[in-house]
DNA sequence: TATGAATGAGGTTTCATTCAT
DNA sequence: GATGAATGAAACCTCATTCAT
C-alpha cells in the first residue's frame, strides 16, 4: 500500500534526522527528530518501521542528492578531462557546502545499521560518475586495477579535499584544484 | 603501600574495549569492557575516569601503536623512496592485519569523544613519517601544498588501500604496490 | 489526542514519594517510589523531568495542602486573637495528624534541592496567616521586627509544639494551648 | 583496646566531616572526607567502624563543642536571668559564627542515622542550661509544662534567632536581644 | 492516521566497605 | 596500622517502540 500519507513529512523527518545526526551523532534520539520534524514521536514510525529503516533511507536520500548535485549539471564538455573537473567541481563544493548531510553520511557509512542492498543502492546512483572514471583511466596507470579501486581512490581524495576546503575556505578553489590535480595522476 | 594499580588491567581494559568497540560501535557498554577484561564495573573506573577518558587513552594507545608499528623497523634504506615504501609496507599490513584496532580508530576519529589535544598527541607519534613524507614532496607535485594536507592525502590512500588489501587477501601485496604507486605519483 | 497525561498518576506518584521520603529520606529511590505508585520506573520522569523537580513540586504541594488546612476553616471569629487561635489548632493538628508529610516537608526544607523561587511560592500560600500575625503583632512587643522574623518565630514555636503533641497525643489538647500561649507572649 | 593510635586524625576526620556534610549533604562520601583528612579511605574506618557510626560520633562531638562554647563562660552572673542571657549570647554567637558546623547539626539532627542513645549524650552536654532554665521557669508561664519541652522551646527559638542574626549580621546584636526576650516572654 | 503516555531494559557512574599488600 | 584497588549493588535517567485514545 505505497508509502504512507504525507511526502513532506518524511522528507521533514529525513532532513531534521540528518541534522541532528551531525550534530549529536547516530544516537540522536527518535523523539526529538520527531519533535524538531514537527511530528509526534510516535509518528515517525509510521514513515519509518525503526531506527534502522529510517538510517537506510537516510542513506540513499543523501546518496541520492549528492548524485543530483554531481552529475546534473549545465556545463557540459566533450573532454572527458574536464567532464571530470566539472564533477569534481560539483561534488567537492556541494560535499562543502553541505556540511551536516556530509558529516551525517560519514557516520551512516562507518556504521553497522546500514546493509549490503543499501550500500548497493547508494552506490548506483553515482554509476554515471563511475563510468567516466572509468572511461578517463583506460589509459591511466590504474588500467589494470578493478573499478572499484579507482572509484574508491577517487572518494578518499575526494574527502580530504573537502576537509581541507572548509577548513581554509578562502582558498577553497585552490584546494580544488589540487585535489584535482592529485586525482588525476593517480589515474592517468 | 595498598595494591599498586595493575598495567595488566589497564592494558586488558583497552585490549576489550578495542575489541567490542569494533563489534558493537562506540555504545559498547563499559560494563561489558570490564566483565570480558576480566575485572568488576566499577573497576573500570578506576582506570579511567569515565567512559570519554578510556576513549581519548584508546585513541592514543592505537595511534601509538600503529606508529610503533609503521616505523620501528628493521629494514632501513638510504633512498627516501625505499624508506617510505618500507614504511607504507609496514603501515598496510598492520592495518590489514588488525582489523578491530583499525576499525575502533575510525569510529575514534570520527566521533566527537576525542579531543584536541588528545589529535595532537595522536598527530606526534607519526611525526617522524611526516618528516619523510615532508622531505620526499619537496621536489614534487605537492611542495606548494601545507604537510599537513599531503599527510591527509596519505592517509586517505592508505585506508583505501588497506579496504582493497582486506577484502582481497590473496592479493594485498599487488593492492599493496599500487597504492604505493598512487601516493608516489600524488605526491612527486 | 493520545493518553491525556493522568492527574491520578501525579498524585499518586506525589504521595508516595512524600511516603517514602519520610521513611527513608531524600534518598528514596525514583525506581521505589514509581513502583510503589503503580507505575513504571520511567514514566515517574515523564510526570517530573527529574528527581529535583519532583522534590519542588512535592513540596509546594505539601506547603498547599498545610495552608489549605489552616486557613479553610468553618469556624471564624471576629476578633483577631480568636481567629489565629482558630488558625493555629487547625495547622499544629494537621501537622500532627499528617506525620508523614510534617517529615517529609522538614528534610525537604533542609535540603538544597529546594530552590529559590520554590520556597517563594511556597510562602505565599500561608499569605494569609502571615497577614494575620502581622495584625496581631502591631501593638505587641515585637512590633518592631520584620514581619518575616515575626512568621519565623511562629513556624518554630509550631513545630516544637507538633512534636510534644505527637509524642504524648493524650494531652495534645493541652500542649497545644500551651504552644499558642506561648506564641502570644511572644507576639503580644 | 582503646581507641585507635592517633585522636588527631580521629579530630582531623571529624572536623572535615562536618564541612563537607555542610555543603554535600550527609551523603558526602567518605572516601572525600578521608582524603581531605589527609587519610586513606580505607583507614577512616579504622576510626569509624561505619558511615553511621561516624554521624553519631559527629553528633556528640559537635553538641559537646556547642555546650563547651555556651556554658564555659568568663563573665558569671548571680542572677539567672543575667546567666541565662550570658548563656543565650554564648550559644547564639556560637552557631552564627560557626555555620558549618550548625548546618551539618541540623542534618544529623532530622536523620535517622542518629540513635536514641547519641541523642541522650547530646543532650546531657547542655544538662547545665537545662537546669538553669528550670529554675527560671519554676514561677513563670510555662511552670506546669515539662522541662523538657521548655527547653525545646528555647532550642528553636534559638535557631530562629540564629538564621536571622546570620543573615543580617550588621544587626545581630539587636537580634540576638530581640530573641532572647522572646524567649523571656515565653518561659517567664 | 496522529498522538504522546507508558514501558522497562539498559547505560554510566557512585560509593560504602573489604582486603591484599 | 596504613593504603588504595577491588567490588558490585544501586541510583538516576534515556530511549526505541508500542498502543490506548
Amino acid at each position: 500500500m505505497a508509502r504512507p500519507k504525507s511526502d513532506d513529512k518524511r522528507k521533514a523527518i529525513l532532513t531534521t534526522a540528518c541534522h541532528l545526526i551531525s550534530q549529536q551523532g547516530l544516537s540522536a534520539p527518535t523523539a526529538q527528530i520527531a519533535k524538531e520534524a514537527g511530528i509526534s514521536s510516535g509518528s515517525l514510525f509510521t514513515y519509518f518501521e525503526n531506527k534502522n529503516v529510517l538510517f537506510n533511507e537516510l542513506y540513499i536520500e543523501l546518496k541520492g542528492e549528492i548524485a543530483q548535485a554531481t552529475l546534473s549539471s549545465d556545463q557540459i564538455s566533450n573532454t572527458p578531462s574536464e567532464q571530470l573537473y566539472i564533477f569534481w567541481k560539483n561534488l567537492t563544493y556541494w560535499l562543502m557546502r553541505n556540511h551536516s548531510k556530509t558529516k551525517t553520511l560519514q557516520l551512516l557509512n562507518n556504521s553497522d545499521d546500514i546493509n549490503d542492498t543499501t550500500r548497493k543502492t547508494g552506490e548506483q546512483s553515482m554509476a554515471k560518475l563511475a563510468s567516466l572514471i572509468d572511461e578517463v583511466r583506460q589509459i591511466g596507470a590504474m588500467k589494470e586495477s578493478p573499478l572499484s579501486m579507482v572509484v574508491a581512490y577517487m572518494e578518499s581524495l575526494v574527502h580530504t579535499t573537502v576537509d581541507f576546503m572548509s577548513k581554509d575556505v578562502a582558498n577553497s578553489e585552490e584546494h580544488c584544484k589540487t585535489g584535482f590535480k592529485a586525482l588525476w595522476r593517480v589515474i592517468r
